[in-house]
DNA sequence: TATATTACTGACCCCTCGGTCATTTACGCA
DNA sequence: TGCGTAAATGACCGAGGGGTCAGTAATATA
């Protein structure tokens, strides 16, 4: 029982303790090395366990991985949801909002990890895909695109079709998070995030923003259509 | 040397045509499995031949890639590259060409699985990312670069940082092969990409055309917010 | 038709890794 | 202190796959 004794033994029982650690593991390496070239071996390691332990608590590779999204991004989506609910105010706060806390909360910790994993494994394992897919990006669609409805029910976005322009703004924000885990080890310019952000928020407030009567835009509405062939859109 | 004898023989000598055949194959394993969960035997078999075959024309797997990418890619980032060069007129006119463009040749093809699968991959094979990432994105960088920062010069859009603009305006068409490679399967509403890109370019015209009198003009980009509580979009 | 050349084959090597299970050992309890 | 339970171990299995090479057969040449 007294520390001396503990370090005698080979190894302890912590029953409660190990599932947490297990995943909080598997997070780690999964993030790192994507879900096909994590060893369960690396993961008990990691752990401090051995592998016929990791299947004591969890039946699968697979069953381990959804344990870790259950536990550690559905919160986040929850808490997302729960942030639309009870808003009150200007569409576009909520959404400036929601943007940097999910910079904070997942793009920018080791939960970004997640997403990038996602995209580059669902099609080799599409339970998990599906799985992701229902838990999550739903989800996230459904919440950004609540927000845009809001905020063009109000008229404070021009009316457009928000399944596209929540698309349209969720693209560069899970895009960078994409970058970060794949390629910026290559680049030389590492790009920062808060102002890669804020410059998304600046683009696509011009981009929403109501046309005919456009305040402190004072472009000329033949430059605001100038990227246009034929003006499809006045 | 007839038709028929040449059903009898188990197999036919063939040097010029297996690389190109091979290649073939390849692409479309890549594409469909990813990197490492295509097996060369299967690509061996795809293209009729045997995996000791595979390896009389590529010397692995890696070599194997790189010349898919070579052969797939790398010619049409020239093509782009050339557009660029003896482009005359707006810049958002050849903005709009650059962008259709990579949608018709790449977007829509089966060489659309590439980007998605380096994106997967290039972490667990870096030397094939660093590849990719100096043979095609650096240079897709830097020619989207080059039309953004054409149009600053020319007051046609505002000035701001073209490295950021240009990834905001990559972003979502790079994020839309990303989805339809990875969780389009699951999603009940598919995207028209024409419609889809058409919002984009528009949505960016909105962004990147000039404010009242900034031209040329000196304000950081990161300082004009208009999402900010303050909001300028009223 | 006979021979030399070489494109091509496919069995094999060896290692990796998800998953199993008989055995070992910590620890609560009498 | 000793015992029963169950937490934890680690050797093992078998499938899979990149890469090799001795042998085979198609074809060029004479």
């Amino acid at each position: 029982m007294n520390p001396q004794h503990r370090q005698d033994r080979r190894w302890t029982r912590r029953k409660e303790a190990r599932p947490a650690e297990l995943m909080a593991a598997a997070l780690d390496l999964f993030v790192e090395r994507g879900y096909a070239a994590t060893r369960l071996d690396d993961v008990a390691a990691r752990a401090g366990v051995s592998k016929g332990t990791l299947y004591l608590y969890f039946s699968s590779k697979e069953e381990l991985f959804k344990a870790v999204i259950r536990s550690g991004i559905v919160p986040l989506i929850e808490r997302g949801e729960r942030l639309l609910e009870e808003h009150q105010g200007p569409a576009h706060e909520l959404m400036r909002q929601i943007v940097f806390a999910w910079w904070e909360s997942v793009g920018n910790t080791k939960l970004g990890g997640i997403p990038k994993l996602m995209f580059s494994e669902c099609r080799n394992f599409p339970e998990i895909g599906k799985f992701y897919y229902d838990e999550v990006i739903s989800r996230g669609h459904r919440l950004m695109q609540s927000v845009l409805e809001t905020g063009m029910k109000s008229g404070e976005f021009r009316s457009m079709d928000a399944n596209y322009a929540m698309r349209l703004i969720l693209a560069p924000m899970v895009y960078l998070l994409l970058w970060r885990h794949s390629f910026d080890f290559c680049d030389s310019k590492h790009i920062d995030a808060d102002r890669y952000l804020e410059q998304h928020l600046d683009m696509i407030s011009n981009g929403l923003a109501p046309r005919s009567r456009d305040q402190n835009n004072s472009a000329p509405p033949a430059k605001v259509i100038s990227m246009e062939k034929k003006g499809r859109i006045r």
